[in-house]
DNA sequence: AGCCTGCCCTGCGAGC
DNA sequence: TGCTCGCAGGGCAGGC
């Protein structure tokens, strides 16, 4: 998308997780890209206008891009896997002086939203304002994950799904990232030591590397934007793994849920 | 303030 | 085969 302009904006449905924005479409169409990036679980396209998209998946929404109608030429363009196209909510086609290409957003669920937001205040928007750290940036030290989790009573599985502590870590890499420090879900999260948050940090930078590299984890609906799957999902040590025996110990895991989502662990090693 | 529950929505697998 | 139930990667409002 980096150096293409939104040509045209398609939107088949509006009402996502939120409304889309008024004016989505006058605001983005005739508007370069000028920067793709990433902030938590947030995709953000700086606009030529001074603005930025901000995009949210949730949990099942996918951007995908294809050739644009008759546009095709023979390895210019991904071709994505197939997705229910009748939940293709929203479409842009992109076009630069070398060609087009149309990128779809396909969300079953509509848990997934975008927003449209100045780019100069984003940090102080709604989305941002009181995220934490970046887990794979310089920020992210044991010292500053021991500040997000002090004081804090929740058990440390629920502190860490709270991207005010650190940006961007979901249930799978909470509940892999645990079991690698082996550190009981159930926990308070105030009650770490100092050795513990280190491994902790540690940890977490190192299951989110791995994940990256294997391209994400696919249980169901995720895949990049060419439609290829991840395949971290095969290296789960313990998300969705109830009963099967621990991979350190042997015990089998278990599953509770906390705050309303499950978690997977082992008693036996976990502490 | 911090914590937890319920809810938004659709699809799928398990069990009957 | 067809139903109902439980569950799913997230985040927010509302109540305690």
């Amino acid at each position: 998308m980096e150096g293409a302009v939104f040509a045209s904006v398609e939107m088949r449905r509006s009402d996502l997780r939120f409304p889309l924005p008024t004016d989505f479409r006058r605001r983005l169409q005739g508007n370069e890209v000028k920067a793709l990036r990433r902030r938590g679980k947030y995709l953000i396209a700086d606009l030529s206008s001074g603005e930025s998209l901000i995009s949210h998946l949730g949990m099942t929404g996918r951007f995908t891009v294809r050739a644009a109608a008759g546009t095709s030429r023979p390895g210019d363009f991904y071709n994505a896997g197939s997705v229910d196209p009748a939940h293709d909510h929203v479409s842009f086609l992109m076009r630069r002086p070398s060609g087009q290409c149309r990128i779809d957003y396909n969300d079953p669920r509509r848990f997934g939203f975008m927003d449209i937001e100045p780019t100069g205040s984003l940090d102080k928007s709604r989305h941002f304002a009181g995220m934490g750290p970046e887990p794979m940036s310089p920020d992210f030290t044991p010292e500053a994950l021991g500040a997000g989790l002090s004081g804090r009573s929740a058990p440390i599985k629920a502190a860490l799904l709270d991207q005010g502590v650190v940006a961007g870590l979901g249930n799978i890499y909470v509940c892999e990232a645990l079991f690698r420090s082996k550190i009981s879900p159930r926990r308070q999260a105030r009650n770490l030591s100092p050795a513990k948050t280190a491994q902790l940090c540690r940890t977490i930078r190192e299951v989110l590397a791995e994940a990256i590299e294997a391209g994400g984890s696919t249980l169901r609906d995720f895949a990049a934007a060419d439609g290829a799957p991840g395949i971290f999902q095969d290296r789960f040590q313990v998300y969705g793994r109830d009963l099967e025996p621990c991979p350190r110990c042997g015990s089998p895991i278990r599953r509770l849920v906390q705050s309303g989502r499950s978690t997977f662990y082992c008693a036996a090693c976990q502490r």
